[in-house]
DNA sequence: ACCTGAACACCGTTCAAGT
DNA sequence: ACCTGAACACCGTTCAAGT
């Protein structure tokens, strides 16, 4: 409850629609533009909100690399100079863009008897939510949270971890590394399906490559490289959802591990 | 011994002397270039070793972003195009630069009785050699390594695993998540120190702003972050070596639960 | 105060033309 | 085969000028 309510999904109602009943209606042409050759988007004054936004659309649609303050601006149809007009460069926008794609995260309660599935819980639905929105995690990886949802995000790890018994010092080391781990695997996720606009084509190109990949692999001299042709199909199933779970499942054990003293099991 | 069979340390003699006994005289004014106003650098024609060289010069000096195809024929006196000649695009040289520096990794003869220590060193030493090259961990992660040298430290690392009785499946995510780890953390790290030149004012710069986040997270409202404000001196101590080996640390003892089925402590 | 056109100093890559 | 100048279609950011 209480975890929901800093959340600001306006960035979901996208499009650029009016409201529900405006269905792209062709603009009749006897109706000359109000003053000169401005679309129907800029009629509205920019705000940060706007600006954020609409780069929200771009990065869903294309991809970080496309989310530049020219196509921004074009998107607003205006140029890239009026968005300095409300940030101060283009670091600051992607600052505001993580924080509006972490609104999206839900925390649960604290339950000191749940505190390791909890710290599972958390992690897989940070994962969820940076997958939702291309390769955002490039954005993620290296910084120090200070948006008001990354905080929050924080806070309620430290906290599911304090109230499991961890000690400070363990939760801020887990707290740390645990954001790494998650930000590497996402961004590892989007670079193998970067390609291709649809889903079906990126699903398709990475089929393709991880398949070439394989046979580059059982290709190599296996007298050079025993382990590595001997374990092609352990290691070709990278990228799955399983070595999250590995991973995650090492962190929570060590945690435990540190917090106890000794491992349960 | 056998482990430093492929390395290949050219890159290192950089600069653009000639010899040992040249120390940067200045050229005679009277003697005029041979053709055109060609640099003296690009006399030599140019090999994909000369331009890897050049590109790892630059990445040393100014960071990776620095790491442009017209910065790096610069470098070599010439134009960007020139490059095109040897390598299809700037990926193809990215990834020839990565296993140029891997070439410095050097690793360990696999001793069974040792093989947990052994993986540690063998992380150590890769994150040491990152971290000697600026940012170039972000051109490694999410990458599949095929490069001679990358591939000699994977089977090297699964060597070392195996060696320990550490099952395959096991040892395969073990690689791709201690791999992820290792990046993440050196990029984290090459971009608290990403500004200015000499590693003095990189130094400098970091301390001031982990300062300007430390008041920051000093002055957030404790009722609404009460384990952060609480916690700001453990949350400060990132980018530290401690938490490399904090979660070096956990990986460990979480493949070496995975392959005894039980924690030995 | 907010917005803009134009400019500055850059990118990766291509291509026809040279040797 | 290798190299090049010039061009194409981009970047982030600044700044004087407009409203």
């Amino acid at each position: 409850m209480s975890s929901t309510m800093f959340v600001d999904r306006t960035a979901e109602s996208g499009g650029g629609a009016v409201g529900d009943a405006s269905t792209e209606l062709p603009v009749p042409p006897w109706r000359k533009p109000r003053k000169s050759g401005r679309s129907a988007a800029a009629r509205r004054p920019l705000t940060r909100e706007l600006i954020v936004e609409a780069a929200l659309r771009v990065l869903d649609a294309e991809g970080l690399d496309a989310v530049t303050m020219r196509r921004v601006a074009q998107e607003l149809g205006t140029g890239p100079a009026s968005l300095y007009a409300h940030f101060a460069n283009k670091d600051e926008l992607l600052e505001e863009m993580l924080d509006l794609i972490a609104a999206e995260i839900t925390l649960p309660e604290p339950d000191a008897a749940r505190w390791q599935e909890q710290v599972k819980e958390v992690a897989r639905e940070i994962r969820e939510v940076w997958r939702g929105h291309r390769d955002i995690a490039r954005a993620s990886l290296g910084t120090i949270p200070t948006g008001p949802n990354q905080l929050r995000i924080a806070e309620g790890q430290l906290a599911i971890m304090r109230a499991g018994g961890v000690p400070p010092r363990i939760a801020a080391l887990a707290l740390d590394s645990l954001g790494l781990f998650i930000d590497a695997d996402v961004i590892e996720g989007a670079m193998m399906g970067e390609k291709g606009a649809t889903n079906e084509e990126a699903h398709a190109n990475v089929a393709v490559y991880l398949d070439q990949v394989r046979q580059y692999f059982t290709a190599l001299p296996a007298e050079r490289y025993p382990n590595l042709v001997a374990m092609v199909d352990e290691l070709m199933r990278a990228g799955d959802d399983e070595r999250f779970e590995f991973g995650l499942d090492l962190f929570v054990r060590g945690i435990a591990s540190h917090a106890r003293g000794i491992v349960s099991g």
